[in-house]
DNA sequence: TCGAGGGACTAGCACGCGCAAGTAGATGAG
DNA sequence: CTCATCTACTTGCGCGTGCTAGTCCCTCGA
């Protein structure tokens, strides 16, 4: 009934407390469910009941400043363009973390250098880099800014690394359907090289365990014409099948098929990686391998969490399921 | 544990005033340069050289606090994957902003909105839109959060709007291959409603300039199967061309008609906008409008410290070039 | 009747900084 | 000599929270 006062200045716990007739301290104690207090269930009520009609929100700096904690999560990111599925990851992460009162942030360093790197302006409790480990000057660094924790941990040298099984479904894929001469399209973007050779090794090493030669290597650069070229050079090969980095590397050789005459399934099979939206978009649709997105962003966030609060970290890397989403893009061979 | 003791505790301004003999707030004076104060040329020196020394960085939280501004400039990114200028503009201004000691936050909502969007718990003193105006909503959680200012200002209705241009090249371009019965396809997504409305209403106003009558409205969401509808749609009302939101958008379009059996561009021609990677991967390949986005980075920073600081707004808008890009998804209406 | 032992709170400091208001000493005008 | 003015500082409050160290009252056992 009673409508919240109309006033320009914030509403803090202390308007809360003297709307109340409460002291501050209680206020905090309910607000922050501070243990090892004994405050009765009714003034409980009422506190969360005054903090819900005059819309109260804690001041972050005032809580960053007496806590000495910010709960913010800087995540660092490489210089390229995001993949769907790590922005996927990445906003599910998001939504853990924020369940957890934390804050995640994204931030990609300059190529320059020149700028202040962000985790000196925003000290935050936990910076996890997605581009490989932290270098010793960057470490440095967000030690000297009160950075409490660091992901992957720097003085923990032993590197789970994420095992890319999506190259392997990819193979196992195209084997089924009778190919055995396959191609592995790469990306010829320089930034992700890591990634990339990652992928083509998997691929590699399947195609191995399978009996098969070892796949045709191709390089795509989104932007170009080099799609063309790759196409020819699969069919020239003898390649009838191929495995790409990613759905857009996919979706480029499809068209460049396409304009070369090149039916796609019937002479060509492609098949992509992340079941980003392109992949359903595009005609013929593309088969491709779906990430469990949810689940990788969530064990993000635990990861995260476990950092910043000082537990151990989650268990084991959830085994995400992988699964090959078979379109019009691939067909047995004849 | 694993360190040797390198004093624990940050340096503060206190730090720096005791090991020289003077007050803190003659330090303070010091290193904001405040207005007003005389300090002599040998003190001021000290002082900074003692603050290198010792390393000193402020710390925002506290000065947050104290100040009642944050220093942090959000700006509020689309959903979709940055082109390469945009992001190298954003570099060009987080440059510039840290040059006048802001910080440049990036910042994209989710989807869901489950989360407590970002300005609330960083509070920056300016945010900053790329993906239109912002909403009521949002206009009032930041007001509410202590956003002193937005860009796009929401109280001036008219100024500094971006000229959305594009729709404009793209009814201009369909009408001269001779289209009349034209459609605009938007993105159902409620997300980007505002830019996608501003985008339409652009379209219409060209379309009624060039005395053609309204554009038909198709709404696509990338995803399910509503761009078959959009298509059948499209035909019955006997259009042959279509001006999609952007070129994702555009794609879907391209890939249900051809499944529907319709030919593009023979039957049908298709508009994108943005020239994303898509654009050129996609078969046919889209005619599209390039944003030339050179110099917004740097008009961007003065942008929002304009706004931040409560000066004028810079006078010129740089002339972005917008540019037409014909290929293969448009031809003559026969 | 008294004191011990809680339950339910409150007083108040610390966090690091910005900034308004003061103050001691030097200088110059009348 | 007095007083105003200026230089070069210092004192100290307040920002909104988290949290330690109480305080007050009520109940209960002896």
């Amino acid at each position: 009934m009673s409508r919240p006062e109309i006033s320009n200045r914030r509403v803090t716990a202390a308007d809360i407390a003297r709307s109340l007739g409460l002291s501050r301290a209680t206020v905090g104690f309910v607000l922050n469910e501070t243990p090892g207090q004994t405050i009765s269930e009714q003034t409980k009520q009422r506190v969360f009941a005054e903090a819900e009609r005059l819309g109260y929100r804690p001041h972050t700096a005032a809580r960053a400043l007496a806590s000495g904690r910010t709960r913010i999560v800087l995540v660092v990111l490489p210089d390229w363009p995001l993949d769907f599925s790590l922005r996927r990851n990445l906003e599910e992460a998001s939504l853990a973390l924020d369940e957890a009162g934390y804050s995640l942030i994204t931030y990609t360093p300059h190529p320059t250098g020149q700028a202040r790197p962000l985790w000196e302006t925003l000290a935050p409790d936990v910076a996890l880099s997605m581009v490989g480990r932290f270098s010793q000057q960057q470490v440095d660094s967000m030690r000297r800014a009160g950075v409490r924790a660091m992901v992957p941990d720097p003085d923990q040298v032993d590197a789970d690394e994420y095992p890319e099984e999506g190259p392997v479904l990819q193979v196992q894929h195209l084997a089924r359907l009778g190919h055995c001469r396959i191609a592995f399209a790469e990306s010829a973007d320089p930034r992700i090289a890591d990634l990339v050779a990652l992928r083509h090794s998997r691929a590699r090493q399947a195609a191995e365990e399978l009996l098969l030669p070892a796949p045709v290597a191709l390089s795509v650069n989104l932007g170009d014409d080099s799609a063309s070229d790759a196409v020819r050079k699969a069919v020239s090969a003898g390649v009838t099948a191929i495995a790409a980095y990613n759905d857009e590397v996919a979706a480029a050789l499809v068209g460049a098929a396409l304009r070369a005459g090149i039916a796609v399934p019937q002479q060509l099979s492609v098949v992509g990686h992340d079941d980003a939206p392109i992949a359903s978009i595009v005609e013929p649709q593309l088969s491709t391998v779906r990430i469990d997105t949810a689940g990788l962003g969530r064990y993000l966030a635990a990861l995260a969490l476990s950092a910043a609060e000082g537990h151990s970290p989650p268990a084991t890397i959830p085994q995400t399921q992988l699964v090959l989403v078979e379109r019009a893009s691939t067909l047995p061979h004849t």
